[in-house]
DNA sequence: ATTCTTGCTTGACAAGTGTCAAGCTTTGGC
DNA sequence: GCCAAAGCTTGACACTTGTCAAGCAAGAAT
């Protein structure tokens, strides 16, 4: 019995702990989707904790109760965006069954992401940046960019697969170069050129029989 | 007599007033430059007039009687940036003889940058992100990320000529993957990574004999 | 039914922000 | 030498910022 007792309540007392934290991390996660659009908005230097709230259903006072501070919001906004981001690509490379259609596909993706998700990505340029300042920052971002190599990286390698081929480049290389690409469409997209978007699917439509 | 008077006096006048505009325009300059100072340090986020002022040898009310407000000021030192930043290769293009030289040269600039320059370099990303929020820096910005791209474009038509080669990419490509090297080491570098420069050379040597 | 804990709101605080006006000093033309 | 303009300093303003403490509401535990 005293066995039992002493087995038991532990037990039971871990499982509401664990039920707490997960109450509490969506709660977070919540917060910083809420954040996430006031910073996609605005940028990380115009972004305070009462415009984040003030564009939300929250209150200020919430975010300092699940956020030790600002910068561990902004780390929790980063971090979540992260999942949001790195599979994107992996339906189109999974399904496609030729060099065209990968190549189609991916084209058509990058070009959806570039008009929908541009206050996102612009948000995800502005954090790494941000990350050569500040040293809390740098853990997350690193490891983000390393996800975003490797997601290139499955994209190409089932590119050369498709015609039996090998990649020439590095992972490093071939992630650069999309993501200078990627980056200079956007600064352009936003600033309201028309031909950014064109103009950067011709250059990864002349790009990608080179990487093999 | 009177044709003189009215023929010389608005010239003298003109005159002075060049004068004077270019003692402004130093001025400005070499108030830009201070603020260059703290804004490497702190990135466009973290950095008030009052700070650069204190970390210079001015009174934070001369920023205000140069610039009309702080998006000017910053405007000015992104443009200044400029100039500085350009012409940085153009040396080692001149004097190579051969693509040895070529490569070494480049590469130890390339080096030497990243390590004495990460301060400016930074600011450089940070702003170009900025840009995509804040339309007062886009026409700044892309103007030098275009002369940036012709910059490299020089490197690397001298490093095809030096063979009788002809470059095989694109611009817009080629500086997209420097660009994206080059953001990449920089931030490994600031995180104290000891492999960053290194590595980012081995990449650029691999990358070089591929682009023509 | 009662305490106690958890979640959240509100209001306040000190520090810092961009901006600007009033005044001081220096300079240059007469 | 005098005076007006230019250059610069200083201090103040209205406002925003991150932070936090005091208090309220609701649900769980006893």
């Amino acid at each position: 019995m005293a066995r039992q007792a002493t087995g038991v309540a532990p037990r039971v007392a871990a499982a509401a702990e664990v039920l707490r934290d997960e109450k509490f991390n969506a709660r977070r996660i919540e917060l910083a989707e809420a954040a996430l659009e006031t910073l996609g908005e605005l940028g990380f230097a115009r972004t305070s904790l009462r415009e984040i709230a003030q564009n939300s259903a929250f209150t200020h006072g919430v975010f300092h109760y699940y956020f030790s501070d600002k910068l561990d919001l902004i780390c929790c906004c980063v971090r979540h965006y992260k999942a949001k981001c790195v599979t994107r690509y992996d339906e189109v490379v999974a399904s496609a069954q030729s060099r065209a259609e990968l190549t189609e596909g991916f084209l058509a993706k990058l070009a959806a992401t570039l008009e929908n998700e541009a206050r996102m990505h612009r948000l995800w340029y502005d954090l790494r940046s941000q990350a050569m300042f500040e040293p809390a920052f740098r853990k997350d971002v690193l490891e983000i960019d390393k996800s975003l190599e490797a997601m290139i990286w499955r994209v190409a390698s089932r590119y050369a697969a498709l015609e039996d081929k090998r990649l020439t480049t590095s992972p490093a290389a071939l992630y650069a170069l999309f993501d200078g690409l990627f980056q200079s469409a956007l600064l352009r997209h936003l600033a309201n050129d028309e031909k950014a978007i064109p103009d950067f699917l011709g250059e990864v439509r002349r790009v990608l029989p080179t990487i093999c």
